[in-house]
DNA sequence: CTAAGGACCTGTCGGC
DNA sequence: TGCCGACAGGTCCTTA
């Protein structure tokens, strides 16, 4: 479900629900994530007042004196907030339970999603090695050409590595290259230093714009405030393929790249 | 070092 | 209707 834009809506969702108010319980039915949720998690939030809800890639990081805890919803992860108490489902595995009478709800199918600790003043090592926020200036033209220097990684693949630049995941890697023009395919070392500049300018685009419409809903995707995403209107290329190209009429193509399933428009992008 | 593939887990959908 | 394989928003880890 959720790339930066999901991300940044449930951050942005759940955060005024939660900041300033005081962690009564940590609830966990299910602790096996990707990674074991940690046992002593309950006694490092248990008490104490939540600081800030910030976000750095796609972990959000809920913050108390002593440490934040990192919560990534993997591929089919959601949060919501609701009445404490309220009846758990199959694949409810976590309720942070406030003293305000309400809670926030980790919700997550699939359990590629994660909820760890990290200690103030120090940073998670899951964190440590993550290329810059792609809405950052430190992402720009003059990085992204360095990182494509001499590699020979389709660009698509390229852009989805997140120690290069965090955030950008399958839907809008499509969306970004068909909007910049450039074949998904291509080498990244054989993109011309301009097709690049233009590349990031339409990953910002576009990230910015879904983060506007709260994100794209495919499935049952909600914010934090249960409501569902809308940039899936404005998709061109992701879901589409053997559809017509919005822009020139062609048959959408679809291929794999590192198994994941690219679409783009064999005439506009080269 | 880079690149490619498998692994984790559950639900849904299309085909037979 | 039922079964089986393929696929799904992520990304770490192993192997070559």
């Amino acid at each position: 479900m959720p790339e930066l834009p999901e991300v940044e809506t449930s951050r942005a969702g759940i955060a005024p629900h939660l900041v300033g108010h005081r962690v009564a319980r940590l609830v966990i039915r299910q602790p096996q994530l990707r990674w074991p949720i940690p046992a002593n998690l309950a006694l490092c939030l248990e008490g104490k007042v939540i600081r800030s809800v910030a976000r750095r890639g796609k972990y959000i990081l809920i913050s108390v004196e002593g440490g934040a805890a990192l919560l990534h919803l993997g591929m089919s992860g959601s949060v919501r907030i609701l009445p404490a108490g309220a009846p758990a489902a199959k694949h409810d595995h976590v309720d942070l339970v406030l003293d305000t009478g309400s809670m926030l709800r980790l919700t997550d199918p699939r359990r590629f999603g994660a909820l760890l600790w990290q200690p103030e003043n120090e940073l998670h090592s899951l964190l440590a090695s993550l290329g810059p926020e792609p809405l950052s200036d430190e992402f720009n033209a003059e990085y992204l050409q360095t990182c494509c220097k001499g590699r020979k990684t389709a660009i698509k693949t390229l852009i989805m590595n997140s120690q290069l630049v965090v955030g950008v995941g399958n839907i809008y890697a499509n969306e970004a290259l068909f909007q910049a023009g450039i074949d998904p395919r291509r080498a990244a070392g054989r993109v011309s230093a301009q097709r690049l500049e233009q590349l990031v300018i339409c990953i910002k685009q576009v990230l910015a714009r879904a983060i506007e419409q709260g994100g794209t809903t495919l499935r049952d995707f909600v914010g934090g405030d249960g409501k569902p995403g809308y940039f899936k209107q404005e998709l061109h290329v992701y879901g589409r393929a053997g559809e017509l190209c919005h822009s020139c009429g062609s048959i959408l193509k679809e291929v794999r790249l590192g198994q994941r399933s690219t679409v783009y428009c064999p005439s506009c992008q080269r």
